[in-house]
RNA sequence: CGGAGUGUAGCUCAGCCUGGUAGAGCGCUACGUUCGGGACGUAGAAGUCGCUGGUCCGAAUCCAGUCACUCCGACCA
């Protein structure tokens, strides 16, 4: 075990082990943000990618927008503002002076501008210059940007005061549009956690009280961490006409009406890395999945005498140049020689930890072999963790091989999500037991204490007191309803919404 | 912003109660033996004891103030 803490006996400790370990992020000089590092942002870079193109192929473009936004802007938005006041970074001056030897703002701004949160208010002002006509209509942009909360506790990757996200926004000319908008968005999201991260995902809708503020509709996914506790890893918002009526997005419709149009909005964060590693990660360190990881495979050199060097370097070489031509998830294969002086079981070691999907050692009783040494990260610890191979075979299954490892994480952790999600719990008093002592680690498979419940809610304004004093969360109102009549797990009044209730990040 | 705790070498910490030359392990550097499941030996470098002030012949140690961080609450992509 490489880390400090197991995921048993301390998952905090054990999530902040694997994150420092793995070399992908610390925390920064600057309070509540961090510093990503090559491993972390370069993960970042995959989501990025892989992302970027699904938007793309959905028919968004990228913009960028101004990271200031005139505080009068989130006032036209009651709820909006109402939502995120507790956690603005506010810029009132514009320079510095030296007064008495202390460096003290000074010239205040005529109008505080806010380090944006979100992006809804500044885009949608906009998008009332761009939008005249329906012919104008639909807008669909995305933008790649930094935000800003001033949240109080702040953890690597889940939550920093500053992150880096993905933030979709559209306008439509009629509402069925911009909800198909919304449920479509959505649905690039599931596909990406689960085909990119390996992280199954539950889809649903928010309750009225988890809504994005200012939204008439919040859709999510919701991933199980291997603590049980959910995470909320994409949302995607149906703001009807909320926007557009206070910045004014009005168009004129065919009938040469004017009328105000509807907007959405979506994103998902660099959270998705600590969602990813909550869900993948083990007691010896990060597990990446192929799709996303910076380098697929690894090459050590074992090198025991110097004069070894170059023979092995070649040999090296030779392999590197066949899997020139190999490719997985229909990208060319991302290769890494560590070539770096350093003792070779330290380097194997280290990529163990960061959690690259294969390890491969080369020494000099492979060149006679003509065959290599194959570690994968996922069977590390077990028998079956590593093998010797022929360089022919390895050159040619390769590519294959990260594919089947990324499809192995994810049905490990869709089983693990799906044994998980009870739903023969029926009665408050059973429910109010049960999450008593919930708060344990879940056996890695079938056998442990369950995380999620899956049961009925009277939608009454009442329960949002219950929940908070049993710190529980509703995740969402999953899409495949059942549609039958039970008792309300808070109140035991009679319901037929089906919810998620969970603990949560 | 409430409650608790911690600041001493790059990291983890001991020393503080009872004031008197700054310590350990890991890591780092060099050399040697090792090397395919996470080595060992020898030698070495490294600290304004968070910061400011006070008490004292003398402060890492006592006192006051201050800053930062961590954990628990409220908030959250």
């Amino acid at each position: 075990m490489a880390m400090k803490a197991t995921r048993k006996q301390n998952y905090p400790e054990w999530y902040q082990n694997v994150v420092s370990e793995a070399d992908m992020a610390e925390n920064s000089v600057s309070p509540g943000c961090m510093v990503m590092k090559a491993w972390g942002y370069g993960l970042w870079e995959r989501i990025q990618r892989v992302l970027d193109e699904k938007i793309k192929e959905t028919g968004h473009e990228n913009y960028y927008f101004p990271m200031f936004i005139p505080l009068s802007f989130f006032q036209k938005e009651a709820d909006h503002v109402e939502g995120f006041a507790k956690e603005m970074a506010i810029v009132t001056h514009s320079r510095l002076v030296n007064v008495d030897g202390k460096l003290t703002p000074a010239s205040p701004l005529e109008e505080p501008l806010i380090v944006r949160p979100t992006s809804e208010t500044i885009i949608a002002d906009s998008f009332a210059k761009w939008v005249k006509s329906y012919r104008d209509l639909p807008i669909l942009l995305n933008q790649w940007a930094n935000v800003v909360r001033w949240e109080m506790r702040p953890r690597l990757f889940l939550r920093t005061r500053e992150f880096l996200w993905q933030e979709g926004h559209t306008v439509h000319a009629t509402l069925k549009e911009a909800e198909a908008e919304t449920v479509k968005m959505l649905e690039v999201y599931r596909d990406f956690s689960e085909n990119a991260l390996a992280m199954p995902v539950l889809v649903g809708r928010k309750p009225e009280h988890e809504k994005f503020p200012g939204a008439i509709d919040t859709y999510c996914i919701e991933a199980m961490m291997q603590d049980g506790k959910a995470l909320q890893a994409g949302t995607s918002h149906f703001l009807g006409q909320n926007f557009a009526k206070s910045a004014g997005i009005k168009f004129t419709n065919q009938n040469n009406e004017l009328e105000y149009a509807y907007t959405t909005s979506w994103g998902v964060s660099t959270r998705l890395i600590g969602g990813t590693i909550m869900c993948h990660a083990d007691d010896d360190g990060m597990v990446v999945p192929p799709h996303i990881a910076p380098y697929q495979i690894v090459f050590v050199p074992l090198i025991k005498k110097q004069e070894d060097s170059e023979k092995i370097m070649n040999y090296i070489n030779n392999i590197q140049s066949k899997l020139k031509v190999c490719s997985a998830f229909g990208e060319k294969l991302r290769i890494k020689v560590d070539t770096r002086d350093k003792a070779s079981v330290d380097k194997v070691w280290e990529w163990v930890r960061k959690g690259a999907p294969m390890v491969c050692e080369i020494g000099l009783r492979d060149i006679e072999n003509d065959g290599l040494m194959v570690k994968e990260r996922i069977f590390i610890g077990q028998p079956e963790g590593k093998k010797i191979m022929k360089t022919d075979d390895f050159v040619a299954t390769a590519g294959k091989r990260l594919e089947e490892l990324q499809r192995l994480m994810f049905v490990k952790a869709k089983e693990r999500l799906e044994a998980n999600v009870r739903t023969d719990i029926t009665t408050p008093e059973e429910f109010a037991a049960y999450f008593t002592n919930s708060n344990e680690w879940i056996e890695d498979g079938k056998q442990g204490k369950v995380a999620f419940v899956r049961g009925k809610w009277c939608a009454d304004p009442a329960t949002e007191e219950i929940l908070k004093s049993m710190k529980i969360t509703i995740r969402c109102i999953p899409f495949d309803q059942s549609d039958t009549v039970g008792k309300c797990l808070l109140t035991g009044k009679d319901a037929t919404m089906d919810v998620i209730y969970a603990r949560s990040y």
